[in-house]
DNA sequence: GTCTATAGGTGGATAGAC
DNA sequence: GTCTATCCACCTATAGAC
């Protein structure tokens, strides 16, 4: 807590103000305050608010390219890689329970957007790369060939994301407590893999494929 | 344009830019100014900004809600009736974009919440709605029973509900131009369903469950 | 009902001492 | 590097004329 670098302790709290109340909401002062130093002191590790933001974002999505590349990469079946893909997705945003909050908040301001760049990134390196292993899998007979991969890919993501993201839903629906037990999380891990690749594998045939890009 | 009450005017001006925006970065005299009226006539109709916020999200909320609870009480089969709720789910985000941006935007935002109360009455009805269907698809035995029903509702409402969020990325997966075609989306939905249906059915056998309550 | 004018507060950012 | 003090812009909300 002392001996951290001050730039260090002004990106921490930051990133949590920024994910908890979003960019405009949360102010210099508070941050500030939040990192023990003083608000004029971000100025001199920041050009403004706005690249302290998006050093936040670049360090948060680096390391989700990172972690799910990874497991992509990684010389297994494709059903193997896309269980490794949820479990790498899932372990980040338990480690990060921010990011995904913050990533989707970008998403939603991307129209007066600030970091379009990193949601590129992630979207033409992670996701992308999850899309091809579908496809390969596809390609080999052993997921179904009449989805779009694209859509699958999508799919994929999306239903993990939505657990994290939808919080406020999901400790209704599961009737938890005010938080979310550990153990939950690792359950409906384990879940979307299932789901993702029941649907994927569902009816295999050697069926031509249906979808066309559209 | 000319006859609309004011205070309607001002509630679309304000769902528009809410959504847009979030909470904190619209102001009263953007809302005035898309409303084609004067800032200070805001407060004329509504206390303060928070008030009007909240009859915004009240608004789209109960819409949502009996769209989907239609659909899900129709006398048809937990299949017709899950591919119904996902038809009015898509039908209800294409007809109002800013309803799934306006609601995630609230769920980020709720640690400093001003609509819990909506939140817990869209997943106490529509969400448990399609919970229950699942379920009884289980017991009938049209679906697999070792997926808690859910986790399973979590992934059918995510994957549609991210597809309409993380539109930057999904743009770039696609490879659209500067929108998504309505045509895409159409099939997007006509994918979820599929989707999940497979992954519902798939492998069913009359074994015992396999999850228990986490 | 709708406007003009403005009060009162806060936020981002800078100058400059230490 | 870190702080104090402060400027200016802008935002919410109100007072009061029409």
């Amino acid at each position: 807590m002392a001996d951290v670098p001050s730039r260090e302790q002004i990106l921490d709290a930051a990133e949590r103000l920024f994910s908890a109340r979003g960019f405009s909401s949360t102010t210099i002062k508070q941050i500030g305050h939040a990192a023990g130093v003083n608000s004029a002191l971000l100025y001199y590790y920041f050009e403004d608010k706005e690249r302290l933001y998006r050093a936040v974002l670049e360090r948060l999505v680096s390391q989700l390219v990172r972690r799910t590349l990874e497991r992509l990469k990684a010389n297994a079946s494709p059903s193997d890689r896309i269980r490794g893909f949820i479990e790498a997705q899932v372990e980040t945003f338990v480690a990060n329970p921010e990011l995904p909050r913050l990533f989707m908040r970008e998403m939603l301001d991307h129209h007066a957007a600030h970091a379009v760049e990193q949601i590129q990134h992630l979207a033409a390196t992670s996701f992308k790369a999850l899309c091809d292993t579908i496809a390969e899998g596809q390609k080999q007979g052993t997921f179904r060939s009449d989805l779009d991969p694209r859509f699958a890919a999508i799919s994929t993501v999306g239903q993990v994301a939505y657990f994290f993201l939808a919080r406020p839903a999901v400790r209704i629906l599961l009737a938890t407590g005010r938080d979310i037990p550990h153990q939950t999380t690792l359950s409906f891990a384990r879940h979307a893999a299932d789901f993702s690749l029941a649907a994927l594998t569902c009816g295999v045939t050697a069926e031509r494929p249906k979808w066309r890009a559209p």
